[in-house]
DNA sequence: TTGAAAGCGGTACCAA
DNA sequence: TTGGTACCGCTTTCAA
């Protein structure tokens, strides 16, 4: 029972076991080539039996790496890609024994500027880009020229799936759809009409958010019918006009599923309708706007995607990359926060400043 | 436009800057005693000048400290705390440039031979340590003994909120409670009963839930009446036996609230009475046996309690601490995931092994 | 009050 | 195929 003095384990007490130097060591452990196989298969197995850990600090001050990471992000919707942001800077600042340089790219919208600023960066020999990829088919040939250049790349928010990217990190959009149609399907107990407002069909995720909607309400809600789908491409004014006119030509549906941030107009709409609390609705992601909705019960649910997380995971999976080497799950696929009144309060403490202290 | 020479800046170039030697730099840069006070401020002006960021791979190379830090949780249950662990490894496994020690003690369960154990390592002399309270009363001495050594302690799973503990992380057991009050109040639209099967009320996330429970039920569901809550003690067999009994005194419940992991008993008994589909049950947490359940519908949710998300953080919050001296949120307070038949799959990736193998 | 120098544990280069 | 050694940036000791 006595200590079994964990000394700490180099390459010195291997080369001293060993016998040989500690030159001969570093080269049998990692396989650089002029090493007598013998020798080699001996100081592996003395490495083992004395437990050898490599100290990370002294390897990263030798090698004195230095990473440039830049992410690429659109401004719009701020509410998302600002926490987003947030976890990026988080998990960069948490790094010990590299030094990262992290550099933020800022674009007006998705598909608006991204690609010229894409092509800006692509001189400029980073190791590693975090991205939000807009329209998939015209970014797939920036990102492929990225990782031909040695640039390892991570979709964030959204993904390009065929393309050469590393991994991606983004919340499941298909399985956001589902939870809607679920909750819809459970609280709706007679038969009616739901609704979803979306933004572009062209794009992934909303895509994504439809079918898995509409898959969902055909085998758990089957009382319900999916009667329209509207497309408002992230405008206020077409989601506000679109919603009235929905109202117009079904004055009573008995849910609306609103599947981009874009829901503060349909809610105007609904209010001025006097149609809030007689429909059922569901939301997507959280900010400033929408709590008041939420705490009234206004809203039923909204799907938080969690930027903060997505970023965070997103640097750490590049990171990791890049530092260790370590190939990380190629596909996260997050699962939303379901926010309701009772649980908003947890949400509302990683709001953008201010929320938090009124 | 031109580059700027990002040249990395060390003590060196500080002291060249200042035309001084590293050791005068140093010991500005520190506070240490024995420098010139003019001397101090020219130092700390020229390095904020120059944007000056330790190497923190040199100084831990230096410092060459060694971080032990030693983990007491129960065995049971193990759904929930071999995750756990799981993300204290993972956490473990992912920080870079100082060495960290992890030790994992065991024991049967909470308030089982924990108390013994921690007198055990109080000699140890550890960095650190992370552990679920589960009597706090009992607790608190011995935390304040580990403090008091100069022990950090974080609270994981449980808490002791008026220890000496540095932090403390676990889910929000208040709202979970509110957040099965409020799905259970969407979904039942008439009037009638509800029950709660928790383990013992004098644990404290035990009481938080059902406070959480009834405070909600009585705001956001008037037309709901709480009958009856069920202590029993993670025992299976009273489990079962209570729900019977339960069963017989109030032949239909329209829901019941399962608080903690002991949920499969509760399944079991209604089942038999032919009573699955016909009440509506929200359990807590994730494991193998629930699956079927959630998945057909015997189940309405599950509030997922994200043991591996707990672990994570809860070294993460510690190691920050030890290692720089950041202290950040003595409190985290975690949403728990609301699992329903739609996101489930989602969730089931993480679970224990031979899963995802099916 | 300050300077000079010895390492911490690896990596990589040059010499043998 | 191997040994020897300089060096990464910082902390710390000893000397001035």
């Amino acid at each position: 029972m006595t200590d079994g003095t964990p000394k700490t384990v180099g390459i010195k007490q291997i080369a001293a076991a060993a016998g040989i130097s500690i030159g001969t060591v570093d080269r049998a452990l990692h396989n650089r080539p002029g090493v007598n196989p013998k020798t080699r298969s001996r100081v592996l197995k003395i490495a083992e039996k004395l437990g050898y850990r490599p100290n990370l600090a002294a390897r990263s001050l030798k090698l004195n790496r230095r990473l440039r990471i830049v992410a690429h992000l659109p401004r719009q919707i701020a509410s998302f890609f600002d926490p987003l942001r947030e976890g990026v800077r988080e998990a960069a600042a948490a790094i010990r024994g590299v030094t990262v340089d992290v550099t933020f790219r800022t674009y007006p919208h998705l598909g608006d500027g991204d690609l010229k600023l894409l092509e800006e960066d692509l001189e400029r020999d980073y190791d590693g880009i975090l991205m939000t990829p807009g329209n998939p088919s015209q970014v797939e040939s920036a990102i492929r020229r990225f990782t031909e250049r040695g640039t390892a790349v991570v979709c964030v928010a959204s993904d390009a799936p065929r393309s050469s990217r590393l991994a991606s990190v983004s919340v499941d959009a298909a399985i956001s759809g589902s939870i809607a149609a679920e909750l819809l399907g459970t609280v709706l107990h007679s038969e009616g009409t739901v609704a979803t407002i979306t933004g572009d069909l062209n794009t992934f995720d909303h895509g994504e958010k439809l079918r898995g909607f509409a898959a969902t309400l055909a085998t758990m809600a089957p009382h319900l019918t999916l009667i329209s789908t509207i497309e408002t491409h992230d405008s206020p004014k077409e989601a506000y006009r679109a919603t009235l006119a929905l109202l117009k030509r079904n004055p009573s549906p008995a849910g609306i599923y609103v599947s981009t941030a874009n829901s503060i107009p349909v809610l105007r709409a609904l209010e001025e309708n006097g149609m809030c609390g007689r429909v059922q609705l569901i939301t997507t992601d959280l900010f400033a706007e929408l709590i008041p909705s939420i705490e009234s019960g206004a809203i039923l649910a909204t799907l938080y995607q969690r930027p903060f997380t997505q970023g965070k995971l997103a640097f750490e999976t590049l990171c990791r990359f890049l530092v260790d080497g370590v190939q990380l799950e190629p596909v996260t696929r997050l699962a939303p926060h379901i926010i309701l009144r009772s649980n908003l309060p947890l949400f509302l403490e990683r709001l953008p400043a201010g929320l938090e202290m009124g």
